[in-house]
DNA sequence: CCGCGTAGCGCAAACGTGTGTGGTGGGGAG
DNA sequence: CTCCCCACCACACACGTTTGCGCTACGCGG
């Protein structure tokens, strides 16, 4: 066997063909410019030489690294994982890989990671990264980068995108919780620079008035980042002020855990004195102390349509830009009850089926605590 | 200003320099072959066209693409997203940039992984994958490829690793439950293929053993996969044999959620019924029913300082093979409890101080767990 | 029989960079 | 003054692949 990997060059002596023809035999595309006799000939050769062609030569010669960014706030946000191996399964099939930056909500490092991917000439862009008007947007455009957000939208320029219905999400919330028999909701709202902190806050707000119920400012409070600390600040702050509240609806499970902990410092018991939904339905989050209770959306499939979206606009250069929306699904757990001195049955909603096809996490069937 | 990014003739030809004289000026390492009056000239000639390097032709010349491959099991086990970012941000901080691969534990899809990103050229391989003696390695030393093991170890050929002190972490989780008063533990091992499920097993018979402790093997079950499925199924079995046991150690947090659906399932509280240890401490483990005890490591830290051997392996060609070994923390929960009959101060050990620099997420000091 | 279209293949030039080799000029030593 | 050495730079080629172009041979219609 050879100590150097076998070009196309060794195989073309091999099959007796010049390198242009080995080229073009084993290129599925110019497959037809050749006789079938020597593409298998050809073929026999590569095969019988173990022939892998250099990706490094190809992308130089065909611009084209078959490689895409992908800008994430942070993997360890448990949402993420899902989201990225649905993107990664789905790019991998079509022979791209992908590069994984982590932003942490840093425009700098956003910055930083989006100009060194651009050096190492990635074929695309996928955007999870929370902030909405910025810069790379108008650069990426201007370069003729594809680009595909997932979980924001933009309103300056036009990219495909796929997200959750966040506010249609944040309806549902509000709409179970009323239904429990709750007048008084809290919101912990996302940060406004993201879309989806914006959107699920128009949704809380319309949930509110369509089932007749007071916005009052005073029960919305605004979180600085997407973090369990924030989620706790948010909370707590909620708790000082006047008026008080039978449940909190959070933009995030992240904010919602927050809730938990602030809760519990104030020795208040969730569900019995407060009910918490969050948003997300993150990994292990219907493990907690009481199981949150919280709005899904199928992760991994957000993830597939984000790499299928951005392998579209890859390959067919520009179509029409499509903008994806997936459904979000009320999951009860025992973090909501409802409002004491109403009847039990008020709580008796179906709770979901877990039904999203690839994620391989144990989803057991956590039974609803009981009100008292 | 140039639709076509600027390459470097044209930085030449704008200092009137030959492209090798460039190169050179650009190159750090060769800088001392041109004047220092050329050398400034390219270098404010680049600056001002804003050359970027083309890493593309760079790796076909250079041979090294800057890029490794990382592989593991699975992305969505939390486990792994804190390792990988330390990972990602060693090698960023380096130039270089991770492929991740997830194998899902699957040889076939493992290979064709490995096949692809040596396809890909990767200067490295950190395989954090749990099969132990696998081709894959004998491949990558016959290639010269440089390779770290990651939470692993491989006997028949010396790689450079590093992993956390299996046995030792295994020890105190034993010593832990036996000052508790706990004489019948179970322990719920690993998959034997993996050398983290080996050695974890190792060290509970010897933490048993140097306590004096007996240890039956019908206390001892085997799980196929790190997964919650297989650990309450191997809870479910071990409560089905006869002799019965009061504590017990699970190789990994995973198995360890298992057997809290196990007990439940089996109409056990716990602690109270039975005590339970893990290991790892993943992220949000805390925040569990009975939050988990377990057996902590530096997870971001792992990765950076397998970032740093593998940088070492992939500059300095072949050094001293280095096997780095962290030390496992033990973290006292609310899962654990005296054996009931004790005095309480039996289980007064103090917690351990939660000191990872790295994990951003919330370790909020949980209460110990009142023994009744 | 000739011309032309076409299938099939070879030739060579790229893509952008790094590097071995050689050549030129100037300065210092003999 | 001559020779040599060294600093400095230009030349060319290589890395492995794709692709536009042109050449040859063959078949077929006029």
């Amino acid at each position: 066997m050879p100590d150097r990997p076998a070009t196309l060059r060794d195989v073309a002596a091999a099959a007796r063909v010049h390198p242009a023809t080995a080229s073009r035999a084993l290129n599925p595309e110019t497959r037809i410019l050749v006789s079938e006799d020597t593409a298998r000939r050809v073929s026999a050769a590569a095969a019988r030489l173990g022939y892998r062609p250099n990706p490094v030569a190809r992308s130089l010669r065909t611009r084209r690294s078959h490689t895409v960014g992908v800008l994430i706030p942070d993997l360890n946000n448990p949402l993420f994982p899902p989201i990225v191996r649905g993107l990664e399964d789905k790019l991998a099939a079509a022979g791209y890989v992908a590069l994984l930056g982590n932003t942490d909500a840093d425009a700098n490092r956003e910055r930083m990671i989006f100009d060194q991917m651009r050096a190492r000439h990635v074929d695309g862009f996928v955007l999870a990264t929370a902030t909405m008007h910025d810069q790379l947007l108008a650069e990426a455009a201007a370069a003729d980068l594809p680009v595909v957000l997932m979980n924001r939208l933009s309103q300056d320029y036009s990219f495909p995108s796929v997200s959750v219905d966040n506010e249609q999400g944040a309806r549902m919330a509000v709409t179970h919780l009323a239904r429990l028999g709750h007048t008084r909701i809290a919101h912990i709202a996302g940060p406004q620079e993201a879309s989806t902190g914006a959107s699920r806050l128009r949704g809380f707000r319309d949930g509110m008035a369509s089932h007749g119920l007071e916005v009052n400012e005073d029960l919305i409070a605004y979180s600085a980042r997407y973090t369990v600390e924030e989620g706790a600040r948010c909370c707590t702050e909620l708790l000082a002020r006047p008026g008080g509240f039978t449940a909190v609806a959070a933009a995030n499970d992240m904010l919602a855990v927050g809730c938990y902990t602030a809760l519990d410092d104030a020795g208040l018991q969730c569900p019995d004195d407060v009910s918490v939904i969050g948003f997300n339905d993150m990994p292990f989050i219907d493990r907690l102390k009481p199981p949150l209770a919280t709005v899904r959306f199928p992760h991994y499939q957000l993830g597939t349509e984000a790499a299928q979206l951005l392998l579209e606009r890859i390959g067919e250069g520009d179509g029409p830009v499509k903008i994806m929306y997936l459904a979000p699904e009320l999951v009860v757990r025992g973090s909501t009850a409802p409002l004491a001195g109403l009847t039990r049955a008020a709580g008796q909603e179906a709770a979901a089926q877990p039904s999203n096809p690839p994620v391989p996490l144990d989803h057991a069937p956590s039974r609803r605590a009981r009100g008292r």
